[in-house]
DNA sequence: ATTGAGACCTGTCGGC
DNA sequence: TGCCGACAGGTCTCAA
């Protein structure tokens, strides 16, 4: 389900009955989400206090009161849920087979999160294990904010023997796209996820001017899918290429036809002939 | 250091 | 209906 602006959506979800409020009861159903939980996940927890909560890349992190940071990742198939009203414990058929942890606030929701596959992750990191962390300290920058443009992303690509594509799952290249987004992206901006990343710079890391239309294109594409997520649900919206082979091309008057390829083992949508 | 392949896990969908 | 393979919005590890 979710890159950076579905994440964007379950933050905004999260946050008005999390922030300011602390953990009452914590309940953990499945320890074996994709790093096993640390024993003293519930002590760490309860008690605490949510002072902010944040989207860095496609994580959620909790800044508590304690001074930790407790980390959570919906993987591909992860979500919340929040019941105001559902009491202290969720009634028995309430409950999902897949709902990993509960969290009870002291807001009165309840914070159900449920992952079929597992690939989900929740940490608990004191300061200096967020600071040192292996994933989080070395992700690229933010898409939507003023360190991400043409210039950074050129850096970036410079010198990259990988497709655009590869480049862009990156999450070191720039944070929170993912396989729907990329694609989306690329065609956008007109280049062919085919392409050598390093075309989009020059020798010395300067932007060219496919640079500067890919840094518009992520920012665009990622600004209207966060509109339309924090309305409705996520996979309401259909998009220009993605899922779409067979079908004309939607640039105007391009003529082409959506092609699908496989790319670093994940599906690849665009257009041969307008994405060069 | 960079890169691609395979692994992780469960569910769904289409074809036979 | 049942079985089987392909595929799914993400990382992580490993070997070249």
């Amino acid at each position: 389900m979710p890159e950076l602006p579905e994440v964007e959506a379950v933050r905004g979800e999260l946050e008005p009955v999390m922030t300011g409020a602390r953990f009452v009861e914590v309940q953990v159903r499945r320890p074996d989400l994709r790093a096993p939980f640390p024993r003293d996940f519930r002590a760490r927890l309860i008690g605490q206090r949510v002072d902010a909560l944040t989207r860095r890349a496609k994580y959620l992190l909790a800044a508590l009161s304690s001074r930790d940071t407790l980390v959570m990742h919906l993987g591909m198939s992860g979500s919340f849920r929040v019941d105001v009203s559902a009491g202290r414990r969720p009634a028995d058929d309430m409950v999902d087979r897949h709902d990993h942890v509960v969290f009870s606030m002291s807001s009165g929701a309840v914070v159900t999160f449920n992952d079929p596959r597992r690939f989900g992750i929740m940490e608990l990191l004191t300061p200096d294990q967020l600071a040192r962390h292996s994933v989080l300290s070395r992700l690229g920058p933010e898409p939507l904010s003023s360190h991400f443009n043409a210039a950074a992303l050129a850096r970036a690509c410079k010198g990259k023997k990988t497709t655009l594509k590869a480049a862009l799952l990156d999450q070191r290249t720039v944070a929170g796209l993912g396989n729907i987004y990329a694609s989306e992206a690329l065609h956008v901006a007109g280049l062919s996820p085919l392409r050598r990343a390093s075309t989009i710079a020059t020798p010395s890391g300067a932007p060219r001017e496919a640079a500067v239309r890919l840094a518009a294109a992520i920012k665009r594409v990622l600004t209207r899918a966060i509109d339309r997520a924090a309305g409705r649900g996520y996979r309401s919206s259909r998009f220009r290429v993605y899922e779409r082979a067979g079908e004309p091309c939607p640039r105007p008057r391009c003529g082409g036809t959506i092609r699908r390829r496989v790319q670093l083992g994940r599906s690849t949508f665009y257009c041969p002939v307008c994405q060069r």
